[in-house]
DNA sequence: TAGATTGTTAATCGATTAACAATC
DNA sequence: TAGATTGTTAATCGATTAACAATC
């Protein structure tokens, strides 16, 4: 359960907004000025219930018997996320992924912006991977995030050097880490640290693999 | 739940026994041949109890008193997870993220295979962005699906061709599908999608930033 | 009004945690 | 034997689902 102002909203509940927010904002790029949980839930692979039941959390949004206003329950979601105002972040780790991250185009339409690049090799360090941004040298980190004012750090290190450079993070200050080095960081309770695990999920879907075929061969 | 052989295990459970392995490999590296629920636990970030209880719905693998033995455990979960035999992979989208998950070296450690790289532009097909394969068309999709063996299919497209390039895989028989467009895919229930949100995770972190601030606010 | 759909309650289900007997 | 640690049981907790009264 995570508490915001005077709601408590359950995890799971804050793990599926986003999915709700996608859906809402695909459904008014494609004109639907009104939706049901039931249209809602689908575009968004949940059951309607289950839908009902998280916007519940946040309040009351939708009319009985008509359904949802998709561009206010857009912003009630939106403003909930906390992307009202810009999060600003630092990518650390410069290498294939953090270039791909640099690179990506969703941030701004989401309510982020990358506001540095840091690695310490010196073949990175200095170019300019995105167009925009200099790779600046992880040296300078805490320097880094106060002079950008950075909200969101993204971890993009191999494993080794992840907890070091976590603890350096978490000392200035950033408590919000999305992680994709391959390990298990281990920071103070009130530090935010969600991962993401490329070989991880694979691994899951070999799992499924070997159970398909291990229930196919009796 | 999810049946394999003769046992079931939770769908909660499989998602964290890649961490178990990847703590056990770096202990096993670091030249530790013994470790104990509480050791383990912590590198792998959960608690003792949870690891145990993991543990237990594969077998019964520890000696009491003393503890678990590093390599015969690490086999165990690597059996359990389908590891034995090589997966043979297909990234879809060679975009920023699928060059950069085709640069990836982490894969043969891990019992996978890129086996075959495919998109739709003129300027990428043929090209070489990992230095051993050359990215194929994806008109040839089900031809090479077929040719290369494939088992698993990474879709890293946009979003708007992600439904129909997955109804094309899974037409071709391919049933487990890692999915980094930003959708919810609509697929047959005996479908296995994992999806990863680069997006989503920064908004359930952004989440969190407000409520950090409406609750200091208070 | 009649039909539709929400918001909420209650029941079910699954996951986590703590505690401890078994046993090395 | 004494100490340590597993594997399992039972209790708790949280999440999901179904059903329906409220109400537009």
């Amino acid at each position: 359960m995570i508490e915001i102002g005077e709601v408590t909203v359950p995890a799971a509940t804050v793990a599926r907004l986003p999915y709700y927010l996608r859906a809402l904002r695909d459904l008014a790029s494609r004109g639907v000025t009104t939706t049901s949980s039931t249209e809602l839930a689908e575009a968004s692979g949940v059951g309607s219930a289950q839908l009902r039941k998280d916007l519940s959390y946040l309040g009351s949004f939708g009319t009985r018997g008509v359904g949802y206003d998709v561009e206010s329950l857009s912003s009630v979601i939106t403003t909930a996320l906390g992307l009202g105002s810009t999060h600003r972040l630092a990518i650390i780790g410069i290498g294939n992924l953090g270039q791909a991250l640099a690179n990506y185009s969703g941030y701004s339409s989401r309510g982020f912006e990358v506001a540095a690049l840091l690695d310490v090799a010196p073949s990175v360090v200095g170019t300019r991977p995105a167009g925009g941004l200099v790779v600046e040298h992880l040296d300078a980190l805490e320097e880094v995030l106060e002079r950008e004012a950075v909200t969101m750090v993204v971890l993009a290190t191999p494993g080794p050097p992840a907890q070091a450079v976590a603890e350096r993070v978490v000392a200035a200050g950033v408590k919000e880490i999305l992680c994709f080095a391959p390990v298990a960081l281990q920071l103070p309770d009130d530090v935010v640290v969600r991962s993401v695990d490329v070989g991880g999920e694979l691994q899951i879907l070999a799992f499924h693999a070997a159970a398909r075929a291990a229930t196919a061969a009796r």
